[in-house]
DNA sequence: TACCGTTATTCCCTATGATATATTACGCTC
DNA sequence: GAGCGTAATATATCATAGGGAATAACGGTA
């Protein structure tokens, strides 16, 4: 029995037209991207990283790491982890976190509109 | 000692900033994209797949897949090879080819732009 | 103190690409 | 027909990322 896909970009419908990715890199590479701000979103909406990670289909390895990450690079982290008390413990987006996120939805909306007037300028 | 890396992704530089990547898919999936066009610069440089992929550090067996992807995709072929004869035969890049380089180059050229004006726009 | 759910960390296993190697097919030249 | 350099194809080997399980640390609460 075939595993379900844990990686969305492999689930890319190919069908064609013109594509683009964006990111912002950091001192060690990738900073803020996709799969990193849906991420927040849902710490965002569900207070751990445990719980954020299962609604979506990534492994708590993994979201921890991303977490890391963000965190280490950022001149202020954008999430707080508390470990232990009320509930076990848990993860905050801070404000610097909110505001990366919705940076990157614009960064990511201009981009679509990019690839829309590229796609009517360069014909194939 | 550690061997040279043998994909230029890998070594990106990881200098912060507003980055981005654009290709164009097809039937398949991508169709046109960054290290497509590069090989077929070279192929064009050099008459074979072989010199080619060579020239860049590319395994024989990818830039071949490459190329055979692209000519499954395109409506007429970017890339005429010829097994045997003179030479032992070669590759050469036909016009459509050639064509899809410099659309190619010009979307990326427009993407580097959009950067620009994204990083300035968008304040992190 | 015992319990709880989370963060934090380590180790192993596997899936996936890619590279590397080897072999065959091809067709022109000599 | 032999030789040559290439395309074409199959097989094996390797590297890496990521998943999953296991465990410890933590600090509130009852």
């Amino acid at each position: 029995m075939p595993k379900p896909a844990h990686s969305a970009r492999k689930n890319a419908k190919p069908r064609p037209g013109f594509r683009g990715r964006v990111w912002i890199d950091g001192p060690e590479g990738t900073f803020i991207g996709h799969g990193r701000v849906v991420l927040l979103e849902r710490i965002l909406e569900h207070g751990s990283i445990t719980k954020a990670a299962k609604s979506m289909e990534m492994s708590y390895r993994r979201a921890w790491d991303l977490v890391d990450s963000m965190n280490r690079q950022a001149k202020r982290p954008f999430v707080e982890l508390a470990t232990g008390g009320k509930g076990g413990g848990g993860a905050i987006v801070t404000i610097d976190g909110k505001k990366a996120v919705r940076m990157f939805w614009r960064f990511h909306k201009d981009l679509q509109a990019f690839l829309k007037r590229e796609e009517k300028k360069l014909t194939l």
